[in-house]
DNA sequence: CTCTATGCAAAAACTTTGCAGGGAT
DNA sequence: ATCCCTGCAAAGTTTTTGCATAGAG
């Protein structure tokens, strides 16, 4: 199985938490915070942060902040450039229009903050 | 002079709290957060989020928040696109580098999360 | 007089930490 | 036996809100 082997390969352990973070996050198509995914898991917040944090150490997620204060998180190997609208909070992708490299940096995550499509109309 | 204008144009009323804020704002090279400037002025914490709603409000600042979990706020005719490093949190700009343009969308602000030069070495 | 701005204190929203129990190696 | 993972509860961090006072127009 791809997951176990994706969490193996960092020296972490497989527990049944771990597999059923990265399976939601594996399927997601948006980043997703703690709230957008309490109501699918049996599993406590601690361990929810802790994990997503392990994750993030081993480059299995990416993590960042958006402008309603909680942290959402992705699969590395997915799409990187994302718009959050201020007045929706939604997030769109942006892959197709923004590419961008900087050399001597890593690069994990490009966010647009701004006013979407449908607010500003 | 020319902040008092800045905000009686937007219809607000020029109190010592918001000259001393846009005077702050309008003189940094980096985005600010409460915590940068606390030390060096006589105002409320209240007071400085509720000026900086207001000014958000009226386009005078853009704020977004970083991955350190601070809220950050610049003036909205300065630069608009930062590099925030994961590791020691420092801003630069990246304007030279970024130049990107989205139709039908606002854009404030464009935040490119990952580690820097100093912390990549 | 009315309306907005301010300070203080309390609340709120999210995330992190301490600690004890449990399972795997 | 040890080490890491987990849940629960408590603490921590930053921002927001309620309320009373003060000041400008």
């Amino acid at each position: 199985m791809k997951l176990e082997e994706l969490i193996k390969n960092k020296k972490l352990k497989f527990t049944p938490a771990r597999q059923m973070l990265l399976e939601i996050f594996s399927k997601a198509s948006q980043p997703l915070a703690y709230e957008d995914i309490k109501s699918q898991i049996t599993m406590d917040k601690a361990t929810f942060y802790r994990n997503v944090t392990t994750f993030e150490a081993s480059g299995i997620l990416n993590g960042f902040e958006s402008n309603d204060k909680k942290r959402y998180y992705e699969m590395t190997d997915k799409q990187h450039a994302h718009f959050i609208c201020s007045e929706c909070h939604n997030v769109e992708c942006l892959d197709e229009e923004l590419q961008f490299t900087l050399k001597d940096y890593k690069v994990d995550n490009i966010i647009v903050y701004g006013v979407c499509k449908k607010c500003c109309a």
